[in-house]
RNA sequence: GCGCCCGUAGCUCAGUUGGAUAGAGCAUCUGCCUUCUAAGCAGAGGGUCCCGCGUUCGAGUCGCGGCGGGCGCGCCA
């Protein structure tokens, strides 16, 4: 067990002597800000001090007499207006590297009750180009499904894409009109974001184009056959590009259910909800009021419009339907921008109406907007968005002028990998390493940044010590040689001590679904491990301490690999 | 009008049950490659955490009121 929580364990029991009715699951072992205080503390005694008007600082000393821990710290100090600073011995630090160079664990514990979690995002449109838009949704939906399942849950991942709607009305006037086919063959999406602006720009001063989108729209989701094929052809050729794009991403999916999959349960649904009196005719159109929420009081949400025609309310009601006899999940979590946010508490509260005993949570984890230099939603120059592809294929060149330039030696094939794992790393990092609701600025420097707090640091790091295990003829250290495992240098101490928090900071991410914990837990990792590599030789240190370090070098490289992995970002052998 | 979010160093941003002297990156300046990869390291400068009041032993963090900005609010998704 990690120490922080065998000293929750030990702390818990000895709180609950003093204060039988406290809380002790608030009674929790952090890191602590600053080394000098020591390595972990609590703070919660002071927190339970203060209801019950006691002297924190007796509280604290009430609670240490009764707290066994010599094994693990040094002396327990109560330091300030009551905090419980602990410092860890290096013989208990030592001991838990040990185990996990023996592979006991990568100081993280699994989930002790494995949930099944459905994860929604990426969710790109059809007949669209995937832009820069999209990126957040897809990176971070992609690395919260791969920390879940890291630590134990079963995820479900599923892809809702744009597949149907009003724009295929349009898309099929072009489509009959005006379609090129060479043009088709060569760029698909292409072609048919040209044949949607050009007939939705024709739609704005012409009626009847206007009418013969609707038409076509009719006939669509009347089952007309030739409609249907081009529809389904659109999609197929759509899905193409989304593959290759989720194949330079590493994105999988296990499931990829777009709108048009619910269209057969939405007419049922919404005569269910009106049956039951959850909804309502008004003006026209069927909704859903929630009078008795003050949130969403004002804000009604339409299921049916007063021409039929269902909308993306009614959609992700019968998704979440789905969901729930399908796979039986006991989270459902949706990775949108935040300005779906009023749209998600009404799907929400109707769903927990419509399914009252429904048990699973549902989260819509929301991010920040992508804006352009104006502050305005982002756009290029020309008025066009920055399309993925372009944004990954510049942050490879970019990469690739640089390794070019640092390892002029290696061979092109070489560092044209190098820079495919450099530069992707890069753009899915700086996407994560912000707080995920705040807006931000689109800047190619920022976004294709290869210095200071980026994936490369993280990678670069992992290369240095694969180099010293090349160098070294090592080939990995699985075998550890626990009795000479020495952590003298202070170096030596800071780098092993902040291996041991890795866990915390992995479900600290998961509890509040924010990848940028890990992003900054691992760029302080690599900082302790590069002032480790600037003062401490591994290769040319005496024996034991040569294994030493090479066991603290394989057990960074072990983190930081995990780490990245986590967040979707491959490591190199070199760079 | 109602609701949500934001305001922290010149710029871009972190800041884990409220916790100790508020931290990074970029930019600027000074050093460091005959020693395991300098995509790096060491150091310097740089702060009214938007303002005010309040709660608290303790507030960037919580509450109230302002100011400034972004977004959303029935037939698009």
């Amino acid at each position: 067990m990690l120490p922080h929580k065998q000293l929750e364990q030990r702390l818990q029991p000895a709180v609950r002597a003093v204060l039988p009715d406290a809380d002790i699951g608030s009674v929790l072992v952090r890191p602590c800000p600053d080394p000098k205080f020591g390595d972990y503390q609590t703070t919660a005694l002071m927190a339970l001090a203060k209801p019950r008007k006691l002297n924190p600082r007796q509280l604290a000393a009430d609670v240490l007499a009764r707290l066994e821990v010599g094994d693990l710290c040094e002396k327990v100090e109560i330091a300030g207006a009551g905090f419980l600073n602990f410092r860890l011995k290096a013989a208990a630090v030592a001991k838990t590297l040990s185990a996990a160079a023996s592979g006991e664990h990568l100081f993280f514990d699994k989930a002790i009750r494995p949930r099944t979690v459905v994860v929604d995002f990426s969710s790109p449109n059809v007949a669209k180009p995937m832009h820069v838009g999209h990126i957040r949704s897809t990176i971070l939906g992609d690395s919260l499904a791969r920390l879940l399942g890291l630590l134990g849950h079963r995820v479900i991942t599923d892809n809702h894409i744009g597949d149907w709607g009003t724009q295929f009305g349009m898309l099929l006037v072009g489509w009959k009109r005006d379609l090129d086919p060479t043009a088709l063959k060569t760029d698909a999406i292409a072609e048919l974001e040209r044949l949607y602006k050009r007939v939705s720009a024709e739609c704005k001063d012409n009626p009847a184009t206007l009418e013969a989108a609707r038409q076509e729209l009719v006939k669509l989701q009347a089952g007309d056959e030739e409609n249907l094929r081009i529809w389904r052809e659109m999609i197929a050729l759509s899905q193409v590009q989304f593959d290759a794009i989720y194949a330079r991403l590493g994105v999988k999916f296990d499931h990829t259910l777009g709108e048009s999959f619910y269209n057969p349960r939405l007419k049922a649904l919404v005569d269910e909800l009106i049956a039951r009196g959850i909804a309502r005719e008004s003006e026209g159109a069927k909704a859903v009021f929630f009078e008795d929420l003050p949130q969403l009081k004002d804000t009604p949400a339409l299921i049916q419009k007063s021409d039929g025609g269902f909308n993306y309310t009614t959609t992700d009601l019968a998704t979440l339907a789905y969901r729930l006899e399908t796979w039986r999940p006991d989270e459902v979590i949706y990775v949108t921008d935040g300005r779906q946010q009023l749209h998600f508490q009404q799907v929400f509260a109707a769903f927990r109406r419509w399914h009252p005993e429904a048990p699973m949570k549902l989260a819509h984890v929301w991010f920040g907007s992508i804006l352009g230099e104006d502050g305005k939603p982002f756009k290029t120059r020309s008025g066009e968005t920055v399309k993925l592809a372009d944004l990954l294929d510049e942050a490879e060149e970019r990469a690739f002028k640089v390794v070019t330039e640092k390892s002029p030696d290696l061979p092109e094939p070489q560092r044209r990998e190098i820079a495919r794992v450099v530069g992707i790393g890069a753009v899915k990092y700086a996407d994560l390493l912000p707080n995920r609701q705040s807006d931000y600025v689109f800047s190619w420097d920022k976004m294709l940044a290869l210095s200071g707090n980026t994936a490369p640091y993280l990678q670069y790091a992992c290369a240095r010590i694969r180099s010293i295990f090349r160098k070294g003829g090592e080939t990995s250290n699985r075998e550890p040689q626990t009795a000479n495992l020495e952590l003298a240098a202070p170096e030596e101490l800071a780098l092993a001590r902040h291996l041991l928090n890795f866990g915390l900071v992995l479900d600290a991410a998961a509890d509040e679904y924010r990848p940028n914990y890990i992003c900054n837990y691992l760029y302080d990792l690599a900082g302790h491990f590069t002032r480790f590599y600037e003062n401490c030789p591994v290769l040319k240190a005496d024996a034991a301490e040569r294994t030493s370090r090479l066991l603290l070098c394989d057990l960074t490289a072990r983190v930081l690999k995990q780490g990245l992995e986590v967040l979707g970002i491959e490591t190199l052998e070199q760079m």
